[in-house]
This record gives C-alpha cells, structure tokens and sequence, in this order.
DNA sequence: CCTCCACAGGAAGCGCAGGAGT
DNA sequence: ACTCCTGCGCTTCCTGTGGAGG
C-alpha cells in the first residue's frame, strides 16, 4: 500500500471537493436573495396558520432553483418547529405519479405505509385527516414536469382543502420547462399558477462570482489562477448559465493540473477541461443509449468515414448522408449484431430521439435533391463515437 | 403540366410488462 | 393474490409534400 502513501503525501490542490458537487448547499447563494425573500413572502402565511398561495417555479437547470428552495425548507422547518406547520420535499422524477407522491409525503406520518397495498382512497383520507388537525402542508414538487398524472394530481391536492376546516395543502412546483403548461388542463392550470416566478440563468459575472466562492472553500489557496475562473464563468455563460457545468469544467481542471503535477490552475487546463467534459458526456449519453439508437448512430458513423454514397451530388455538403442510405446502413448493422431491424418508421423516430440529445444534426433537403427527405450529420467525431460503440454493440 | 421520387409523419392497432385497484 | 388497465415500443397502412425529370 506504498502508493496510497505516496498519493497521501502529494500536496493537493483540492482543499475540500464536496464544495464542488452539484448537490453542495453553499451557506449564502448570491444573486438569489431577492427570489428567497419572494418564497419567503408567499410561504409565511403558513407559519401563522393559514393557506399560502399555490407557487410555480421556473428556471432552466443550474440556476439554483433547487438549491433555493432547499435553503427556504431548511428556513421553514427551523420556523415551525414548534408550530403546526410542516413542508414536504418530493423528487418528481423518483416518485412520478399521483399514487407514489401521495405514499412518499405520508410516509412520514405512517410508517405502515411502507407496504404497499392501500388504495388512492385511504392515502387521500389520511391527507386530509393530518391537515384536519390544523397543520399546514407545503408540498414541494421538485421536477413537476414528471409527474405522469398531474391533473389527477393538482385536482386531488387543491380539492383536499375543500374538505379540511384548520389546516390546508400548498403546492410549491419547480420545473425547467416552460412548455410545460401547455399541457395542463385549464382548471389545474389555474390553481397551481396562483403565484409564477422565474429564475434567470446566470450572467458570467454572476457566475464568476459564484465560482470565486466555490474557490475559496474548496481548492487549496491561491491554486486557481483568476484567469482560469473567468474562463470558465465565460464559457459556461455563453453555452447555458448552468452553474453546475462551470462547476464541473473548474473541478476537472484542477484534477488535470493535479495529475500533471503542476501547482496552479491554469486557463489551459480550464479549456482541456472542456473538452474532456464534452468527450465525457457523448461517451455518457452513448452508454445511456438503447441498442437500436446505438445500432442507428453506428450506421451513421460508419457512412460518415467511408463517405456517402452522394457525395458527389452537386450543391450537397459532403458531410451529410442521406436518410435513406443510413437506415439501409442500419439494417446491415442489425444483422451484424444478429439483432432484428425495426421499421423505417420507428427508425425515425431513434433519429428524432439522436437530434435531441445532440448526437447529430438534421436538415431537411432543400434544391438540388430528388424527393424529399433528411440529410444527416454526425455531431462528435466518428472515431470517438465509434470505440464506445463498438464495444456497447460487439465487444462483448 | 404531370409524374415520380424519396421520403415525412399521422392514425390505428397490437402484444407485452408492470403498476393500480380490489 | 388476482385482475384489469395503462403506457410503451413497435408495425402497418396511408396520405402529404417539395422538388426533379420528362
């Protein structure tokens, strides 16, 4: 165990690495003072005992919308400690439906819930029983945009306080997509949208801010040089304003300047770090990746070394490949894997699903093309694409 | 102008797994 | 524990569309 000494021993450039999780809770957010007193505003009702306003929050990913709440939660459950007042946080995405959101926030007052086999009906009469006892539930919905039946359980939730005497049920829905409204019916939509806010991404001074902070607690001082920060507020600020990714690009940059053995971060390591990132994530998403959409974006790789077939079309850029020429790419493919290929139809659809997770990019044809259909490129090099693809599909 | 090309993408429906309700 | 229902992944069928070609 020699080595686990010598790497003890390495002076480190980290000081404290939890800083720099996404899930780290910094003790003071900056730039988000003034929508914490906003919640604070629409929440304190329930301290006094009475129904606070429904509250809808957006905000693209990494813009602290969770962080925010959780600080409030942490505020409120310190307020009403003595009260009847209690608030509930649920993770949408884990417990995505009207029945498991129900189970997850009684939980904490029946633990013979934990089995399931209890039937809407006896979860919503235990809601209502709680709160008929004066105490008011906050409902924090985390990822709203999840639930399956949200209606269903907007309905359920604003009618319990049609039943309740003292106490009442506030919801408090978090959610990164705008669009998701329009899929409400008009009757839910109206309810939850009581109270609307909006979380703007960060600027890249804000951000640069942000990672000073992240800095001081969490690297060695003086180990970050400014430029470095700056770039990586700068880059980040450009792409998305998610303070998670810059957050991301900083911790790698300082393990890169770590393992090389150097002593200071630099902006070079902040620009390697990028690219290491970018490489991460396609080899993350590919893994992710059902086999038909790998089986799809091998077909399309492979036309993209060996070139298309109508690449010498006039007015066509060479880089695009036809649909049609992939998907006959693709069914030879399938019989190389010895797997059966799916329909044309549902092929567009692994097309679609490739677009939106930026594997590729798409363009419809335009003049100079017989007929109409969609020219294809491939958004990472082939050859990175191709090794984890390889692998995934015939290695092993 | 008509026809053909090379698809796009909606509608209907099918089998299955797993979850909800009893 | 059992049944019923729903959502998912997929196929089949079909109509629509913009430009090339004759």
């Amino acid at each position: 165990m020699a080595s686990f000494d010598k790497i003890l021993s390495e002076k480190s450039i980290f000081k404290d690495l939890s800083v720099l999780s996404p899930h780290y809770v910094p003790k003071d957010l900056p730039y988000r003072q003034h929508q914490m007193h906003e919640i604070r505003t629409v929440l304190t009702p329930a301290l006094k005992g009475q129904k606070p306003r429904n509250l809808i929050i957006y905000g693209k990913t990494g813009t602290g919308k969770t962080c925010t709440t959780k600080k409030i939660m942490d505020e409120f459950t310190l307020a009403a400690a003595s009260g009847k007042a209690s608030m509930h946080y649920v993770n949408c995405r884990i417990y995505n439906s009207r029945y498991r959101i129900l189970q997850r926030i009684l939980k904490g007052y029946l633990p013979e819930l934990e089995k399931a086999g209890f039937g809407l009906p006896f979860l919503y009469e235990k809601l209502v029983e709680i709160a008929s006892n004066g105490e008011q539930l906050v409902i924090i919905l985390d990822e709203i945009d999840m639930v399956k039946d949200l209606d269903e359980l907007v309905y359920t939730l604003t009618r319990s306080n049609d039943e309740i005497k003292k106490g009442g049920v506030t919801i408090v829905g978090i959610s990164n997509k705008l669009s998701f409204k329009d899929s409400l019916d008009a009757r839910s939509k109206s309810s939850l949208y009581e109270t609307e806010m909006i979380f703007q991404p960060y600027t890249a001074e804000q951000l640069q801010k942000i990672l000073d902070q992240r800095v001081k607690e969490g690297f060695a001082d003086g180990v970050v040089e400014s430029g470095a920060v700056n770039l990586a507020a700068a880059i980040t600020s450009q792409e998305s304003g998610d303070a998670r990714y810059a957050l991301k690009l900083l911790n790698k940059a300082g393990e890169m300047a770590q393992q090389s053995g150097r002593e200071k971060v630099t902006d070079d390591d902040v620009e390697s770090a990028r690219k290491s990132v970018e490489i991460d994530l396609t080899v993350e998403t590919i893994n992710t990746l059902p086999e038909m959409h790998q089986l799809v974006l091998h077909a399309i790789a492979t036309l993209t070394s060996s070139g298309s077939r109508y690449s010498r079309l006039e007015g066509v850029d060479s880089g695009f490949l036809f649909s049609g020429e992939v998907y006959e790419q693709y069914e030879r493919a399938c019989k190389g894997a010895k797997k059966r290929p799916r329909s044309s139809r549902w092929y567009k659809e692994y097309l679609n699903d490739l677009e939106t997770l930026g594997m590729i990019v798409t363009t419809p044809s335009g003049k100079g093309i017989r007929g109409q259909t969609t020219l294809i490129k491939l958004g990472p090099s082939p050859e990175s694409v191709m090794g984890v693809l390889k692998k995934n599909l015939f290695g092993g």
